[in-house]
DNA sequence: CACATGATCGCCT
DNA sequence: GGCGATCATGTGG
C-alpha cells in the first residue's frame, strides 16, 4: 500500500558505513547556531550519521536549501506561524525537523539559530559509497533510505545516542548556489539564492540551471 | 531533454 | 475543503 504506511522506519541496509570511514569532526551545538546560509554550505560533504541497533548507517549531504524563518515566505515558520507541525523549528539550532508532504514523503531539516529563531536547512540530497545515486537524490527518498519519519522530529543531533552529524566541509569554489526548488508560491523570496549544492555531483536532486546557478552563470556580465 | 499529470493524506483554515 | 520544501511515469520534440 503506497502512502506513508510503506514508509520504512529504519535505515537501508545499503547505507551501512564503517565508523572509520566517516569523518572523525562530530558537530556540536555551535555550529548549528550560526547564520543558517553558512549552516547549509558547511553541511554539504558532512555525514548525517544515524545508530540503528548498534551499527552506524548514514550519509554524505550533496545538497540543501536554507529556510530563514519569519521574513522567508517559502519557510513555513513565515510570518511567525507556529503549529504543532513546525514547533521544532523554534527549539535550539541542532534538531530535526521533519514533516510529511503530498501524502507519500517526508523531509528532513536540520534546525538552525538559537532558540526562538525558526530557521532551518533543508537537505535534499546525499550519496553513499555502496548505494546507487537514486536512493539518496531528492528530499523524499533521502528521507526514505535513511528511514526517517515524522516520529524522528524535534530529536537532537547533538550528544544523542541516535543521530548525529560528521563533518567534512566543501571549500567555496565547489559549491553552486541557485534557488530553490518548489516554491514558486513565495513571490519574491523564491528567487533568492539559497540552494547550494556539490557542484557536478552526480547525486544532486536537480542540476543548477539555465541561468538559475550563480556560480555557473557567465562573468562579466552585470544585470 | 522539457514539461505535464496523478498519487495520496496530514495539516491548517 | 484545499493544498503542498515530492516522485514516478508519461508524452512530445
Amino acid at each position: 500500500m503506497p502512502g506513508f504506511g510503506s514508509h520504512p522506519k529504519r535505515p537501508l541496509d545499503a547505507l551501512a558505513i564503517e565508523p572509520a570511514l566517516l569523518p572523525a569532526r562530530v558537530a556540536r551545538r555551535e555550529f548549528f547556531l550560526d547564520a543558517t546560509d553558512r549552516v547549509a554550505r558547511r553541511l554539504l560533504g558532512a555525514w548525517l550519521v544515524r545508530r540503528w541497533r548498534g551499527i552506524l548507517y548514514g550519509a554524505r549531504i550533496v545538497e540543501v536549501e536554507a529556510y530563514l524563518g519569519e521574513k522567508d515566505a517559502a519557510a513555513h515558520s513565515f510570518g511567525g506561524r507556529r503549529t504543532p507541525r513546525i514547533a521544532p523549528m523554534y527549539g535550539p539550532g541542532g534538531r530535526l525537523y521533519v514533516f510529511p508532504i503530498y501524502g507519500m514523503h517526508y523531509c528532513a531539516n536540520v534546525v538552525t539559530r538559537r532558540e526562538g529563531v525558526p530557521q532551518a536547512v533543508l537537505i535534499r540530497a546525499g550519496e553513499h559509497p555502496a548505494a546507487p545515486a537514486a536512493l539518496l537524490r531528492g528530499p523524499g527518498r533521502f528521507c526514505r533510505a535513511l528511514g526517517i519519519v515524522k516520529a524522528d522530529s524535534g530529536k537532537d543531533l547533538v550528544g544523542s545516542a541516535e543521530f548525529e552529524i560528521r563533518l567534512d566541509p566543501v571549500r567555496g569554489r565547489g559549491i553552486d548556489i541557485s534557488e530553490r526548488i518548489g516554491v514558486d508560491y513565495a513571490g519574491e523570496a523564491r528567487k533568492w539564492p539559497l540552494r547550494f549544492s556539490i557542484s557536478g555531483n552526480p547525486a544532486v536532486s536537480r542540476a543548477p540551471g539555465r541561468g538559475l546557478s550563480i556560480r555557473s552563470r557567465h562573468p562579466g556580465r552585470a544585470s
